[in-house]
DNA sequence: TTGGAAAGTCAACAAGGCTGACATAAACTG
DNA sequence: CAGTTTATGTCAGCCTTGTTGACTTTCCAA
């Protein structure tokens, strides 16, 4: 919603740069965005959604094993904060990945509670071979759109995102790994 | 895979702008640009799910909202296309939608096996409530990355389509609005 | 010692994917 | 015209992944 504008100037928004030029915003720009998000998070996922069938897994298992893969030995809590879902329904997925031999949860030595997660040689392969398919899409996209692109991207997401999940975005910079 | 490169440079490849400087592009960054996409995805979605929910809808109802009013008269098979789902997944949200009387469907004049779809002005209405929540975010993502930013952002959304969705995406231009 | 946090479990339910089978009407083709 | 293909709709059933609610066990900390 931006202020000040007069009728006949609707759906557009004079956006000013940082020491840029000036950029107009109309709906039909906006929307192209919006689609641009949606057509690409589609790609995104494609490349581990076909690994994942192979083992009968979906996205939840994949989430959960990026993230504990990223910060090895964290607790269920945590993982619940981070992936946004409740505890019934992580513990199903976390449960079938234990069983299955990918995670091991090892009962607390300063606080016997909680349960510290970890990835099986098992299932850091999984998770490597879910981040490489992962990782070359983006590579690829990074390398045709160039450098000054790939700045672009990452701003405008993390400018996208809510507090929170930039809370946690920003804990993963070298996040134990 | 970057080939021609030494063990000891793995996970390292070497990017080369257009005409820019060079950005080299490790595993972990790679990994800082899928957890982005990841986050940002959630924020990008949160504001119209909110939206939904006083509804009783959900983000399949949504998309089939926002293509039908890109492409008023669009014909089912065309959206199948487009979202990438099946017919019966389709159908059950669509059904929904023409009789809560937010879309109709009207049997074709050319061709009386189609049906094209259409938004009524309440489905219009629920459409603008959605759309300008998304914009909202976006605009303020954009306003606050700044317009450099922008064109970044789109540029390697638009590398991370697969080929099929950037069709789709490009068939967006101006259409029919 | 007791309150409450952390974790797990069971049950039930819903959305929204999927497959397979089948129906209908219309269009196309030989 | 007969037969096939296309577009759509629908029924049934299954799966994943989300939800709520209720309840238990463990055990830290005040």
């Amino acid at each position: 919603m931006v202020k000040g504008q007069r009728m006949a100037d609707r759906n557009v928004a004079n956006l000013m740069g940082r020491g840029e030029g000036l950029l107009f915003l109309t709906d039909e720009q906006l929307r192209r965005g919006i689609e641009a998000m949606f057509f690409a998070y589609r790609g995104f996922t494609a490349d581990p959604d076909r690994i994942l069938q192979d083992y009968g897994y979906g996205r939840a298992h994949h989430r959960a094993i990026h993230f504990i893969n990223r910060s090895q030995g964290t607790t269920v809590n945590n993982l619940l904060s981070i992936l946004g879902v409740t505890k019934q329904s992580l513990n199903r997925v976390l449960r079938t990945l234990v069983d299955d031999g990918l995670v091991e949860s090892r009962v607390g030595t300063r606080d016997k509670r909680e349960r510290h997660l970890f990835l099986t040689p098992k299932g850091a392969a999984l998770e490597r071979a879910l981040s490489e398919a992962q990782r070359n899409r983006m590579r690829d996209a990074y390398r045709a759109a160039g450098p000054e692109a790939v700045a672009g991207f990452r701003t405008v997401l993390e400018q996208m995102m809510n507090l929170e999940m930039r809370r946690h975005y920003l804990d993963g910079v070298d996040g134990t790994k």
